[in-house]
DNA sequence: TATGAATGAGCATTCATTCAT
DNA sequence: GATGAATGAATGCTCATTCAT
């Protein structure tokens, strides 16, 4: 087989997974299930991913390399916090906007599935807040926001990026992205008063 | 038995349970690890309980109910919008440290356990929701907050709700409550700016 | 406790057991209910019976004893073959009539409930079977009846013995036991031409 | 697998199944026990049959229609009524004889398994009792045979063919069936006189 | 390479029996 | 004696994984 064609049954493989994952969750998915959605034979899932296990890993770690991409904030030190963290905002929300059932997966249902996994996803979140961190503290060097605690700040912005799942994940709702990351962004500036 | 006895030893199987399950998720749980949790032999669980599912759905519903008293919003009405979510997020943060494997089953490890547990939960959700909207617009109709979506403020009060699991529950970190209650309130209120 | 009390209670927790296993089995029966239906507690029955195995078997031991007295054939052989299997036969339907829970769980739910009872039945069986047949042989030897190959009429008499169950037990029917009989004898002895 | 080799391992599975529940029946049997004399793995027994239940239900079924055809009264009601009964105690045995194993399960460790399976039994029972019952009045009416409660002799008929299990089941005895279906048939129309 | 029939480790649950009260 | 709460051996069934074709 070539390549291309190789790479492409993979790819239907995790799609097709991704679907049923985020549908049932890991433990209610069955193995049969996934192939059927991907429309091959069960054995075939085992030439291209060794188990379950190392399935669903593999596209945690490739959609978290996705997410990463569509929230870049390289190049960006030179933009205000404010635009900075509106752009980001964004970009978290267009990726769950656009890629439902893998945010379900990686945001949603943070299912116990195996000791080393949970490590892994530990260690990703931690990264991010080291990230957003810096930024929320750069930002107040520079006296572009008033000082707070950083980390209760940081943890504040995580926490209303994760909020706005619900709409998406559990009721389907589409919005526009570029206008709700602005709101937010201002009522976080400028406060509710 | 006594009354008393029985209902302490049922006490005792839900604390073990709460243990093993928020350690290690639901489905990763053997009933025999909850049996040797709570120094009892396998058997008397069913003794206590129907199933392993409906065990589990026990200990949400029980804990949601302790989280709603906790949490308690009744005969504070006549309180500034300030004052209410302070007292709320209070409320929340306060149980969220006293019942950290708790915590970790209610609102964290959302794992799909079974379909009408996952209807349940997302209609609890949605109750929430719906009660921390109402006190938004009112707010806004006195003239408290400046007028915005009133969707997107619930979102981000429960996302910043939300938020503060994660210290607690992934890095066990103790924290002064009413300080940081405070502290999140004002920012809210206030902005970052 | 005196003696004739603790007979009684023996005999309650016999009679309790006769009227579940006859309706739901052996195996299907669980020792609670028997407990439930003796109306005592669940332990009492191992006061009096060492196990439930142990029960059945002398639940069947007893009714055997029963039966056989009912059917007795003792002090007969004076009479006529006709009058003696007549009698024998009203005997047999006589005690079932009577005793059909009973009936059910010797002649008719002949499920395996352990080797050895398994034997211990088969035994029974045999014995009576030998004890037809001689019967027989001795008639006709007698020239009271046609020769004929005596296993085979030892074989048809118990059938028709047996036949008679069915109503008794699946359809609850109620019939004069002595006419019956009769017409039993009646149709053996003389055919249906 | 081609659909030839596919039944034929559901054929192996199922004869598996009547030697081992026509040994220690139903609920002394385990699956694994089974899996072992059709020499194949245990899971494999479900790739066939969706439960212990539905195995022996499947074997009881297809034992009875191979029963019926064995009995078959087809086309035979130009024949007199002694022939008739004649080849029809003779299809009994032949198919008792040829059948041990199923035999045992269909007719003799009735065994209470199941509610629906239990009522489905006695449906059964019914349907060959009527069509017997049938047999007998028309016989009746056509002078054939002398005038007594059809029902008797019904029961008598059944009986008969029920006696006759015994030495096939219990003692393992080969015989002439046509030869014995000859001399029951005499006995039972012209008597032991 | 692709398949799906075969497999058996693993687990929830039942229930006869025990034993502290 | 009487009890019923506690127990754990026993077993039906599932499903990830293997491997012959």
């Amino acid at each position: 087989m070539r390549e291309a064609a190789k790479e492409s049954k993979r790819e239907k493989i995790m799609e097709a997974a991704i679907q049923v994952f985020s549908k049932k969750g890991y433990h209610q998915t069955r193995m049969e299930e996934i192939a059927v959605a991907a429309g091959i034979g069960k054995g075939t899932i085992y030439e291209y991913f060794d188990s379950k296990l190392q399935l669903v890993q593999h596209i945690m770690e490739t959609s978290l390399l996705m997410y990463y991409e569509a929230m870049g904030d390289e190049e960006r030190s030179r933009l205000s916090f404010e635009d900075r963290i509106r752009i980001m905002i964004m970009g978290h929300f267009r990726f769950c906007q656009q890629n439902k059932a893998l945010t379900r997966i990686l945001f949603w249902d943070t299912e116990i599935i195996d000791e080393e996994l949970k490590d892994w996803s530990y260690q990703i979140r931690r990264e991010k807040e080291e990230k957003m961190r810096s930024i929320v503290e750069e930002a107040m060097q520079k006296g572009e926001i008033r000082q707070a605690d950083p980390y209760l700040v940081t943890q504040i912005f995580l926490g209303v990026m994760g909020s706005m799942l619900v709409p998406v994940i559990l009721e389907d709702q589409e919005f526009d992205v570029a206008q709700v990351a602005q709101e937010i962004t201002d009522l976080l500036m400028y406060g509710l008063k």
